[in-house]
RNA sequence: GCUGAAAUAGCUCAAUUGGUAGAGCAACUGAAUCGUAAUCAGUAGGUUACGGGUUCAAUUCCUGUUUUCAGCACCA
């Protein structure tokens, strides 16, 4: 899709509209008191005080009757430049308006009006000429939205919608939007038996179907494999913990909003526990650690709850259960840059295999402005920050630094993958910790005897599993990669009677080679079997018949391709083992 | 959590201003045995998300709950 922010004569004739927007509601709707309207990624909105009244999106053709009727008319739009006292004489009766200008700085802002017929609205412009240039547009959704985005604030009314040049873009877009639902890995995930939810285990609570499992189980394998290569020592704990482990932590103090409530159980209370990290720090504990033996490095995918705000659930997506690719790096201050490094190449390698290149690094750092905010350990916080960069550029990695969004306890580098629909969504993630080995009392012997304080780093670089597979669902259109396919094969024999027996050896030959195999022997005509498995968006569909039977031979259809190619069994086992083998795209 | 919208068969959707719920696909049974995206016929399938109310009568109107969707806010 256009991204109309960029495109600088989309900007301004989207903006405008927004303003045409405005005209038309403030004849429809008298009441009405206007905050802002900008141009976003892909069109643009505005937000509304509609007084009593409330906007559903059957209101939307009438308002949209409305603007085409200013349009026709063919208004100038002039600008008109005032004084801030002008300006707030003129907007007297609109509190919107007058919080605006009394926060704008009258010695270097030059306040602008636009006026178009009888409708005058704030703006810094520009805009286009007439109100005729905005001519193929299109109202896409009505919702409300926080005045000043704040939660705390009265909510306005948001109008949201979208402006071109030409027709044609404009259906281009509204077909893309179209598209873009069938992308959504909520209705991938039901058409291919993904996962599902039910009201009986809650909200934000999917259930991993058959179809999921297996590709949950591929992901796990995969991370697994590399994490043993880098020496990574993985475990099993439990989903919950004693609210004494979280006030340890301090989670108790800081998180408690985002987990559930706590259970009595005889003398104990419990919590679901919202993360990993306090299990891990006592298993570190459990020993005593040498600085030879450091880093020590501890995984596990592990089902944790989160309390999140039942408007933010999400599909697969964002969910209050969710199973972490977690682990948690045991290091001594001097191994920070070295085992930083590791993860971001952990990243790099994770991120090739899956063929992800549109992706951000973002580096949160210390405000030093605001050093209250932070653990007091400038030498630690300095030290590590600038390690952090030093490994990003010596990797040649692009990132940018966000300053001031450090946690309270350390830096942290996330990484944004913009996917095929909607916002970025944050992947994985690399936090540095300074606090909680200390909170635990954690230590290593160090060369001189003394006992030291170990840095933390929390590390998650499929991020969960449940996103990833979200994400990895909307890359693809469903159409995963072999290696993660459920099915891989799907075998139709021409004629059951005759070619079943063929057809079963086949079978038998790919399970025993592990792949996964489906034979459809119902007695049902090819056509109808090959539209149902490329529908399920099986990778390899085979077609077995006389010629394959008396060659020896198999054809086979590839997903998304309507050619038939030939193998003997033995190139294609070899051909699809490579393939799994080496986790094609 | 907030502002709205929605929930009908396993799935996708119908049901005129309130009058006892229909279709396609899937399932099941039977016939057809077929070379690359839907063979034909029949059968079964529903306390219309759940609870309360208004009414002679509620899928339809009101109300509470749950879940879903679009945004907003949130996102260690």
């Amino acid at each position: 899709m256009k991204n109309i922010k960029e495109d600088e004569k989309l900007n301004v004739l989207n903006h405008s509209c927004a303003h045409l927007l405005a005209h038309a509601v403030k004849h429809l709707y008298p009441q009405a008191k206007f905050w802002v309207g900008p141009v976003i990624e892909s069109g643009f909105y505005y937000d509304i005080d509609l007084g009593d009244v409330t906007l559903t999106e059957e209101d939307l053709p009438s308002i949209e009757k409305e603007m085409k009727k200013i349009s026709k008319s063919d208004k100038l739009i002039k600008r008109i430049e005032l004084s801030k006292q002008e300006a707030l004489d003129m907007f007297k009766d609109d509190e919107y308006k007058v919080d605006l200008i009394s926060r704008m700085d009258e010695n270097d802002t030059v306040i602008s009006a636009y006026k178009q017929d009888d409708f005058i609205d704030l703006c810094r412009g520009p805009h286009m000429n007439s109100t005729k240039a905005m001519k193929y547009f299109k109202l896409l959704k009505v919702s409300g939205a926080y005045w000043k985005g704040d939660a705390n604030n009265k909510m306005l009314q948001r109008i949201y919608g979208i402006c071109f040049e030409n027709e044609e873009d404009l259906n281009e877009c509204l077909r893309e939007i179209e598209e873009a639902k069938e992308r959504d890995h909520r209705k991938i995930g039901k058409d291919l038996s993904i996962f599902m939810s039910h009201d009986l285990v809650g909200k934000g609570m999917p259930m991993w179907l058959p179809n999921g499992a297996i590709v949950r189980k591929q992901l796990e394998n995969y991370i697994y494999e590399k994490e043993q290569k880098l020496n990574y020592l993985h475990v099993y704990t439990p989903c919950v913990g004693t609210v004494d482990l979280y006030k340890t932590s301090g989670h108790w103090d800081h998180y408690k909003e985002n987990m559930f409530p706590s259970m009595k159980v005889d003398t104990e209370e419990f919590v679901l526990r919202p993360m990993n990290c306090p299990h891990h720090m006592l298993i570190y504990g459990n020993e005593l650690h040498s600085y030879k033996d450091l880093p020590i490095r501890i995984g596990e995918f592990a089902a944790d709850f989160r309390y999140e705000a039942s408007g933010a659930v999400k599909g697969l997506e964002r969910v209050r259960c969710m199973c972490q690719n977690d682990a948690h790096l045991f290091v001594r201050p001097d191994q920070i840059g070295d085992e930083f490094k590791k993860v971001v190449e952990l990243i790099l390698d994770v991120y090739k295999d899956f063929g992800l290149n549109n992706y951000k690094f973002r580096l949160s750092l210390r405000d030093p402005e605001d050093k209250e905010k932070y653990f007091d350990d400038d030498e630690m916080w300095n030290n590590a920050e600038n390690k952090l960069r030093e490994v990003l550029n010596e990797l040649g990695v692009e990132y940018f630094e966000a300053i001031g969004e450090a946690a309270f306890y350390g830096p942290k580098l996330d990484v944004e993958v913009k996917p095929a629909i909607g916002p970025e969504v944050t992947l994985s993630t690399c936090q540095l910790d300074f606090l909680l080995p200390r909170r635990f009392e954690l230590t290593y012997v160090d060369s001189d005897g003394s006992k030291k304080t170990p840095v933390v780093i929390h590390r998650a670089i499929l991020g969960t599993f449940d996103r990833f597979t979200a994400f990895i669902l909307e890359e693809t259109k469903g159409a995963l990669p072999t290696w993660l396919s459920p099915v891989q094969v799907n075998i139709i024999p021409v004629n059951n009677e005759y070619h079943l027996e063929y057809c079963n050896e086949i079978f038998d030959l790919l399970k025993e080679n592990n792949v996964r195999v489906k034979l459809d022997d119902r007695e049902e005509k090819l056509n109808y079997k090959m539209r149902e498995s490329v529908i399920s968006k099986v990778p390899y569909t085979l077609i077995l018949g006389d010629k394959e039977r008396d060659a020896k031979t198999i054809s086979y259809r590839l997903r998304g391709s309507n050619e038939t190619f030939n193998l003997s069994i033995d190139e294609f086992i070899k051909k699809l083992s490579d393939e799994i083998k080496n986790k094609s795209l």
